[in-house]
DNA sequence: TCCGATGTTCAATGTTTATTGAACTATTGA
DNA sequence: TCAATAGTTCAATAAACATTGAACATCGGA
């Protein structure tokens, strides 16, 4: 396991690849939980999103995600948590994040931005 | 030659194409080019944006814009103009688009949003 | 100190993507 | 009718991407 997960700047955060990452209907979905989840608690697991996929798979795609500037992640024990770096991202594109998942809340049906499982219950 | 360029309805425009077609370099240039262009004229010829890349290339990305319904195009004896469709993308995804294009002006120098031609002189 | 849980890394696979040049089609104007 | 212009289509290629399972690393708790 890689100890420190390598982020970008906020400078470093690029257009394409922000955009990019997002039009994946997994990291879609993950971000827009990661959104949805806020109110209660700015992180997530990875595990929470199980659901999704496997394991490794999820790996691969919480990477592109952190990768490209969207999410901090942060180690607490044998977990990650992971939050969306909203500062970051509005100070850089304004505006964008939330139209995107404003977006993808208007097509959640269509979306499968909620698989089988259920994300999470907070106490 | 296609006669009739196909356009997905605007209920067919889907977040993730549109996301994935923005996040190339190319496309994201031709976006912004026709969103600059706008107040002068809301149309653009393919061959207006030689610089981006060979015809066939552009041809391809064209394609692309228009399959994922981000541009409308429509045939004017051997051109092709196309346009923004900004009522269809602002009624799917509010904000989304104004929000992609003002980020895009924003790394204006990053992105290779002005390569070498200048576009258009309109009367 | 070992077990179980959580994630990562790796190799392999199949798919999609961007790019190019050549050949082709359609239209305009001489 | 012919040539020039604008753009598409095709085949080929190389690179990038998503997905999987197996092996590995790390940490906390019994």
């Amino acid at each position: 396991m890689s100890r420190i997960p390598l982020h970008p700047t906020r400078e470093q955060i690029e257009l394409p690849m922000v955009l990019d990452c997002l039009s994946d209907p997994i990291r879609l979905a993950i971000v827009y939980q990661l959104a949805q989840q806020e109110r209660v608690s700015s992180e997530l697991r990875c595990g929470d999103f199980s659901g999704l996929g496997a394991k490794s798979n999820l790996a691969y795609h919480f990477a592109k995600l952190r990768e490209c500037g969207l999410t901090q992640t942060r180690i607490v024990g044998t977990s990650r948590m992971t939050r969306l770096r909203r500062e970051d991202l509005e100070a850089r594109f304004p505006g964008l994040l939330d139209a995107v998942i404003k977006s993808a809340a208007k097509d959640a049906d269509r979306l499968q931005l909620l698989p089988e499982c259920e994300v999470v219950d907070v106490g």
